[in-house]
RNA sequence: GCGCCCGUAGCUCAGCGGAUAGAGCAAUUGACUACGGAUCAAUAGGCCGGGGGUUCAAAUCCCUCCGGGCGCACCA
């Protein structure tokens, strides 16, 4: 019996007895008011709810009273073993061993399904994350941004939500032109210009693109700088591509910020255009001082903002309106922007924006802060030359053990990571204990198949021992983990639940043999606990999946 | 000055109003002639930054103070 399952049945009965106490004016209860919860102290059974004391105001009654006249008709529900109240009114519930066994071999049969909801099915999302300039290689904040942002699509889409992963492409403005300028002043082997990018990988880029260009060295300024930027840019944009490639981060859209600046043909406009002139038919739009203005302080924003200046040229605020309006004209009602904490000054204006523009700013935009990554302390600038590169972070720990260190603390948690612990690839990091986890559970299987336990029979009251329900009652948590990883946008939750769910099934292991010892003979409890085993791994499996770890056979 | 985030065990951090506040690491002590000891069992370690308030119930929600991070452009 799943949990939703019991929620279901214990609905009826609650509903049913709040209908003959207190007749119509009795409240209304759904699943959610059930609240059915995991008590951490397993002689408080396997499910607990706090629904008595819930609902005794309205009710009219003493909490504990009311649980006791609940917990009466629980009793006769077919599965449960134990109904008791406890505490100030806390109703705990033990099921039989079949019925909370049953689970296992569901999960086996589900397989990669197992741990899907559809939860927010019908939700049709944009999330936009990393948008780095490609004005070089990406560092450890985006390598946050990127663990978070992919795994926090993987957990959307598990629970029934439609999902873009978009990246925005800075690459209009001027810092596109500094970038090519340090290019050509390292081809040129001229010191780095004022406003320039320090990094080596400046020559590196220098190197190739006078490789694919012998020629460069000999062209006017004006020229040598624009293959310069240009061919620097798509090698630039190159690696970084296959740098989450690597990392297993996937991107549905690459928009390059050039497109909103592109002016038709046919209209005289650029969507950028176009958007101040929608939003000028808002009413939203002022000028003022030479300049056009948006009036984001009707919407909570602490200033308003310039979205054309007085020469005539647009701020980037207006390409932020145009990919705001681009992103709802491609049918995403939902956008979520993932920023890093230095860019948190946006929250307002972004906001805004969705107001003026006519959106429900509440609903239709949200906005994720990531607190900084910092290692020893020290920050890393881009500008100062002293980046860590995701590449190098992937030599260092390798995907899964850099993916998981990122992926298992919210976004707002400040994160110090210690380079030293990292390089050391020892058991320091819960990830090895995770996937260890699961190369056990295929270890397992192999040895069953070498001792001849084998799947024929699945009998779920076999399945008694304490860490066996405890086991069980972990497994039955995983799609209320997803789900909730997905409406928090926390997927935090996953790699949690997977230590846990690690932890229940290594204690498991110590207590419940699944093959048999010496002479014994195979018996139903082997086959059935094999069971078992097996559906732990696919749980694990499943929640390392969504965190963009790979869960080894062996390791 | 204003705004956002954070403050929980020695360290790194979980804990979207519930029962005795948890995990990993570090420390101490145990368990392999039994499916992988990359494991398990046990011990020790806490005015949940301080103070008010709301609630049957607060680490969690509200107010305030203290400490730390980040941000407050007609830059991109």
């Amino acid at each position: 019996m799943t949990p939703a399952e019991l929620s279901a049945l214990l609905l009826l009965s609650a509903t049913e007895l709040l209908a003959r106490r207190a007749g119509d004016v009795a409240p209304t209860l759904t699943v959610a008011d059930l609240a059915l919860e995991r008590p951490r102290n397993r002689d408080h059974g396997d499910w607990s709810t706090n629904l008595a004391m819930k609902i005794a105001k309205a009710v009219g009654v003493a909490p504990r009273e009311l649980a006791a006249e609940l917990a009466e008709g629980f009793r006769l529900i077919d599965g449960i073993s134990a109904v008791d109240v406890a505490g100030p009114g806390f109703i705990n519930f033990t099921l039989d061993a079949a019925a909370a066994g049953s689970l296992a071999k569901a999960i086996v049969e589900q397989g990669a399904a197992y741990g899907r909801t559809d939860a927010l099915v019908g939700q049709t999302i944009n999330l936009e994350f990393v948008s780095a300039n490609p004005t070089g290689p990406l560092h450890i904040g985006h390598t946050r941004w990127a663990a978070l942002g992919d795994s926090i699509a993987r957990v959307l889409t598990a629970s029934g939500a439609t999902v873009a992963t978009e990246f925005y492409i800075n690459d209009a403005g001027t810092q596109m032109d500094n970038f090519g300028a340090s290019i050509l002043a390292a081809a040129r082997g001229l010191p780095t210009p004022e406003n320039g990018y320090p990094g080596s990988y400046i020559a590196e880029l220098a190197a190739k693109v006078v490789a694919e260009r012998p020629d460069l060295l000999e062209l006017a300024d004006d020229e040598a700088l624009a293959i310069a930027r240009e061919r620097g840019y798509a090698l630039q944009l190159g690696d970084i591509r296959s740098s989450l490639e690597r990392f297993n981060v996937h991107f549905d859209v690459w928009f390059s910020e050039r497109d909103l600046h592109a002016v038709d043909a046919g209209t005289g406009q650029s969507l950028i255009t176009a958007a101040i002139d929608r939003l000028r038919v808002q009413g939203h739009v002022f000028d003022d001082d030479d300049a056009v203005w948006v009036r984001t302080t009707d919407f909570g924003d602490d200033k308003d903002r310039v979205i054309r200046r007085g020469n005539g040229i647009v701020t980037y605020f207006a390409a932020d309106a145009a990919y705001y309006l681009n992103k709802s004209d491609r049918g995403f009602a939902h956008k979520i922007y993932l920023l890093g904490a230095d860019h948190h000054g946006y929250v307002h204006r972004l906001k805004a924006l969705a107001g003026a523009a006519g959106d429900d700013p509440d609903r239709d935009i949200e906005v994720l802060i990531g607190q900084l990554v910092s290692i020893n302390g020290a920050r890393l600038s881009k500008r100062a030359g002293n980046i860590i590169e995701l590449d190098d972070l992937q030599a260092w720990l390798g995907t899964d053990a850099l993916r998981y260190s990122l992926g298992r603390y919210p976004a707002d948690s400040p994160l110090t990571l210690d380079p030293e612990l990292l390089q050391k690839r020892t058991n320091d990091n819960p990830v090895f204990y995770v996937q260890y986890a699961h190369a056990r559970t295929f270890s397992v299987a192999r040895n069953a198949a070498a001792s001849g336990v084998g799947r024929s029979v699945f009998d779920a009251s076999l399945l008694t021992h304490d860490t066996e329900s405890a086991l069980l009652g972990l497994l039955a948590e995983l799609p209320r983990v997803v789900a909730q990883a997905a409406e928090l946008r926390e997927p935090h939750r996953i790699a949690r639940y997977c230590e846990e769910l690690a932890g229940s099934y290594h204690r498991w292991y110590d207590n419940c043999r699944v093959t048999p010892v010496g002479d014994e003979s195979v018996t139903d409890v082997h086959r059935t606990r094999l069971w078992l085993s097996d559906a732990t791994g696919v749980a694990l499996r499943n929640g390392l999946d969504l965190l963009g770890v790979s869960a080894p056979d062996r390791m």
